[in-house]
DNA sequence: CTCCTATATCGATGACTGTCGATATAAGGG
DNA sequence: CCCTTATATCGACAGTCATCGATATAGGAG
């Protein structure tokens, strides 16, 4: 297992598709521990559901509800893991939603 | 968020499907929290590969490479959160995958 | 250069979890 | 009954994480 802010999402054999050996079940529950939790998750649905699927971090933290440390610190998470991507422009940061990064893990999901 | 042990899987609003609020968010992160550890997957895997995808408990631990209590620690989560159900016969324990319970799942990871 | 705003990093803290050995419970055999 | 085997529960420990306040960094405005 990887620390949270180390893991990027790469994956997947099949929960269903026959028995996972050790390494590939890592690799897996990696993935879905940087969709753990409600602020992440939060996140990612905010940025989406913005014009062109990119947003500016300062929209992001009060809608949250959490710290900026906070926010950022998941951000970075996100962004490490290939969800989000990260573009400076100014004083301000963008971050924008990478097209199709859930899919790999949607089809681990699928049944046998 | 719910402690690990008290999650039952019932979701879900998709991430990419428009701003979730904290309650949703949270529903769902609980579930992929379940997910998000190696030996929870695995042991999904082999009760499902298992003809009838189901599996005696004591054909578990040996594949596994963990203790024993461990091993029921972690079947007792799966079965909590509804992916597997929980047969007793005589003195052996048999788990069985629940169909279709991750299907819930791979739709709140669907592209919008 | 100085100030202000936006973002990131640091350090600390409280909570939760995965793991184990030891033990309890339950069921069957002699 | 006692013994053995299968499973679950308990208590403890080490590690990780989300969160915050304080602070650093960076860029623009005046």
């Amino acid at each position: 297992m990887k620390k949270i802010a180390e893991i990027t999402i790469d994956c997947c054999a099949p929960v269903l598709g026959g028995a996972m050996n050790r390494e590939d079940a890592t690799t897996l529950a990696d993935a879905f521990k940087v969709l753990s939790d409600p602020a992440r998750l939060q996140l990612l649905s905010l940025v989406a559901a913005q014009p062109g699927a990119e947003c500016c971090v300062c929209d992001l933290v009060s809608p949250l509800g959490l710290s900026q440390p906070t926010v950022s610190h998941h951000l970075k998470v996100l962004n490490q893991a290939g969800l989000l991507e990260r573009e400076k422009r100014g004083t301000w940061v963008f971050y924008k939603v990478v097209p199709g990064r859930l899919d790999a893990l949607r089809s681990a999901l699928q049944p046998a």
